[in-house]
DNA sequence: ATGAAAGCGCTAACAG
DNA sequence: CTGTTAGCGCTTTCAT
C-alpha cells in the first residue's frame, strides 16, 4: 500500500505538498498539482483514512444512532436509513450505524468520547430524550430526525404532520365524509409523548375543528391484533362511521381485516387512509391503501446533509418539516352513507354492517384525550 | 479530552503501561493496574479511536456492504442489517453501512484501500459477484451473506433453501395436497442466476420427487400485480392446484388478493405457505400466514461474528446454512379436495371456483425449467 | 509556491 | 513487571 511518503518521492516534491494537492488549503501550481496526480494514479495512492482522521482531528464518519429493539425497523425507520447512508456516500463520508437506545446513554458517551464521529443523526427521538444532551455535551455535532419537546438550539428535519393530517383530513371531508374515526398508537405510547402520535392528535382535532366536524379518535395497540380491537371499539363508538386515518402502521393490517371479516367493503363501505406509510406496504393491501407517504429517504438524506453542513463550518441550525404526500390509491371513495346525525342513515347500511357488535371498547381510554 | 498521557501522568507510570493495561497484551502487576484503572475513572479516559487505529493497524470498523437501489431494503435484508450491527457492537466493533452496488467496483476497491475496514460483510451476493474479488484482491477479510457460484476459501451464512423447501413441502403433504404449485421470483431474476431463486427451484423439484409428487412450477414478477398473474397462470394451468407455496415476498399479497377475487378461501379451498418471510410481513396478511420465517438477525449476527473471528486470529472459513423456521398459522389447512388424478374432483370444487380462466399464462416460461 | 519538521494519540518493539 | 522510544501516515504550522 503506497504511502504519501511514496508518492512525494516519485513525485519529486515533499510530503505537505502531496497533502495540499489533496487537501487543497494552499495554493499549488498547475505543474506540480499534475506530477503529483499522476504520481497517486501510477501508484494507486488512496489515503490513510486514519492518520487522515488522527491528524486532521476528523474521521469523515458520522453516526446514525437509533434503537434497536426486537421487532426490528419498519419501513420508515428503514427508508431513514438507506437515505442517510446514501447521502453519506455521496459526500464522502461513512455512516456508522450504531444502536443506541434511550436508555443506553453510557454507551453513547463512551462512544462519543473515542473521537470517531464528527457528528450524529439521532433518531427515533422521545419528548424528553437523555441522548440529547449527552452527544452535546460531549460536543458531538448533531442532528435529530424527529423532534424533542425543547428544539431551541438544535437542528432537526421531520415530518409535518399538521400538514400530513390536514391533506388528508381534507381528502376524505372533500369525498364527502363526516365521521371520521383517527387511529392513533397505543393509549401509553402517546402518554410517553411519543412525538408522532402526540401532534397527529392535536393536528387531527384542529384539522375536524376547521371543518365543524367531531374529532373521533382511538388508540390501538401497535399490532395487526390492535388494529381489530381499535376498529372493533370504534365501530361500537360510532356505528356510523364511514372513514378510518390510520397513523399506527403496524395495526392497518388488523383493521383491514377487521372490516372485511364483518363484511364491510373498502372503500364502498369504509375509507381507509393511511398515515405516514411506505409506498411499498401501501401496495400489499387489497385494494391498496391510499396513504400519507412519508418523506423516508429524503428525511435521511436531508439529516446528513444538514450535518455535514454544520461540520463543513456553516454552522446554522436547521429545522425543517416535510410533509407526507397524498397517494390516492383505491382505499378511498366517496361517502358511502348520509351524513352523521341524520336518521335515514339505515337506509343506506349494506346488509352485512348491522351484525356489527355494540360492546364496549377495551383497554382504551376516552377519544379525544 | 484527557490522552493516555494524562493517565500516565496522574497514575505516575508510563504510557506504555497504560497502554498494556488498555490492551492487556502483556502482564501488569495489579496494583499497577489499579492505579491506572482510577487514574482512567478519574478523568474519564476514553482511548482515542483515530490514535489507536494509526498505530495497530486495526480500526474495529467493519463495513456492511450491500446495494442499495430504489425500491429499499425488505424486511428480510433489514433484519440483516439490525442483527449485524447488534453483533459489531456487542463485540466493541462499530458497523459502517457502504452501499456498494454490483457495478461499484472502483468505489468498492478505493473503499477498500482506505484502509479504514478491518473486514467486511457482503449482502446481496449474486452468483458470479466482482466485489468478491475485489475485496480479496484488496486483502480485506470478508463474509458474505448468500453465496457465490464458487465458494471455494469463502467464509458464508444463507439459508439453508433446501431443508427449507423440504419442510415447506412436507408441511402441505402431511396436510394432504398432492397438487402443489411453486411460485418463484422472474424468469428473469432465475435465468440471472439469482441464488435464492435457482437453489429454492432445484430443492423444490427435489422434495416433490421425494412424495412422488409433480413439481408444478410458476414464476412471478416482484410486485402484486405480478402475484396476480401468477396465480392466474397457475389457475388456469393446474385447476386442481391446492396449495401454494411462495417465494416472492412481493408477489404474496397479489397472490393471496387473487385468490379472494377469485371466491377462493385460504385455506378452506388453497393453502399458502410463504417462504423466507418475516414474522411482521406473515402477520400483516388476513388470515395471518403460515410460513418459513427467515433466520434474519440471526444471520447478520453469525455473519459479524465469524468476520470477527477471523479478524482475531481463528482464520477459519466459515460456510454455514441456516433454515427458515416453520411457522403455522392461519393459511395453511387440510387439502380440500381428492388427490390430484381422481376424477370425482368436482364434488369438492366451491361454487366460485368453476369461474377460473383457462387462458394460457404469458409472460412466463414453461414451469420445471 | 514549496519544504522541513513538529506533532495528532496510540501501539509495540526494544531495553532493562 | 515496567519504562523508553520509534514509528503509524497524515496535517499543519513555521520557514523560505
Amino acid at each position: 500500500m503506497a504511502t504519501m511518503h511514496d508518492v512525494a518521492r516519485l513525485a519529486r516534491v515533499s510530503v505537505s505538498t502531496v497533502s495540499y494537492v489533496l487537501t487543497g488549503t494552499r495554493p499549488i501550481s498547475q505543474a506540480t498539482r499534475d506530477k503529483v496526480l499522476a504520481a497517486m494514479a501510477e501508484l494507486d495512492y488512496q489515503p490513510n483514512a486514519m492518520a487522515r482522521g488522527l491528524a486532521s482531528r476528523r474521521s469523515r464518519i458520522v453516526g446514525l444512532l437509533m434503537p434497536m429493539d426486537e421487532r426490528g425497523l419498519g419501513a420508515t425507520e428503514t427508508a431513514f436509513v438507506t437515505g442517510a447512508a446514501a447521502a453519506a456516500s455521496a459526500a464522502g463520508y461513512h455512516l456508522v450505524l450504531s444502536p443506541v437506545g434511550v436508555g443506553d446513554v453510557d454507551d453513547l458517551r463512551r462512544l462519543a468520547s473515542q473521537r470517531m464521529l464528527d457528528g450524529a443523526v439521532l433518531m427515533e427521538v422521545q419528548v424528553s430524550d437523555a441522548r440529547v444532551g449527552a452527544l452535546q455535551e460531549a460536543g458531538v455535532p448533531l442532528v435529530l430526525i424527529g423532534r424533542t419537546g425543547d428544539t431551541s438550539d438544535l437542528s432537526y428535519v421531520d415530518i409535518d404532520f399538521d400538514q400530513t393530517v390536514r391533506e388528508a383530513v381534507a381528502h376524505l371531508v372533500g369525498l364527502g365524509h363526516r365521521r371520521i374515526v383517527y387511529v392513533n398508537h397505543s393509549a401509553a405510547t402517546i402518554e410517553a409523548g411519543y412525538g408522532p402520535a402526540v401532534r397527529t392528535r392535536e393536528a387531527f382535532v384542529a384539522a375536524m375543528a376547521g371543518h365543524g366536524l367531531e374529532p373521533l379518535m382511538i388508540p390501538a395497540e401497535d399490532s395487526a391484533a390492535g388494529g381489530r380491537a381499535a376498529l372493533a371499539a370504534a365501530l361500537a363508538r360510532t356505528p356510523d362511521l364511514t372513514a378510518v386515518l390510520v397513523m399506527n402502521e403496524s395495526a392497518i393490517f388488523g383493521i383491514l381485516g377487521e372490516l372485511t371479516t364483518r363484511g364491510l367493503r373498502v372503500p364502498d363501505d369504509v375509507s381507509v387512509v393511511s398515515m405516514v406509510t411506505s409506498p411499498q406496504v401501501a401496495e400489499l393491501a387489497t385494494p391498496a391503501l391510499t396513504a400519507m407517504t412519508s418523506p423516508g429517504s429524503a428525511l435521511g438524506r436531508m439529516a446528513v446533509e444538514a450535518l455535514l453542513r454544520h461540520l463543513e463550518g456553516a454552522g446554522e441550525q436547521h429545522q425543517q418539516l416535510l410533509p407526507c404526500a397524498l397517494e390516492i390509491r383505491g382505499s378511498t371513495g366517496p361517502a358511502s352513507t348520509a351524513p352523521a346525525g341524520t336518521d335515514d342513515l339505515t337506509d343506506h347500511i349494506p346488509a352485512a354492517r348491522t351484525g356489527r357488535h355494540r360492546i364496549d371498547p377495551t383497554g382504551s381510554g376516552p377519544p379525544g384525550t
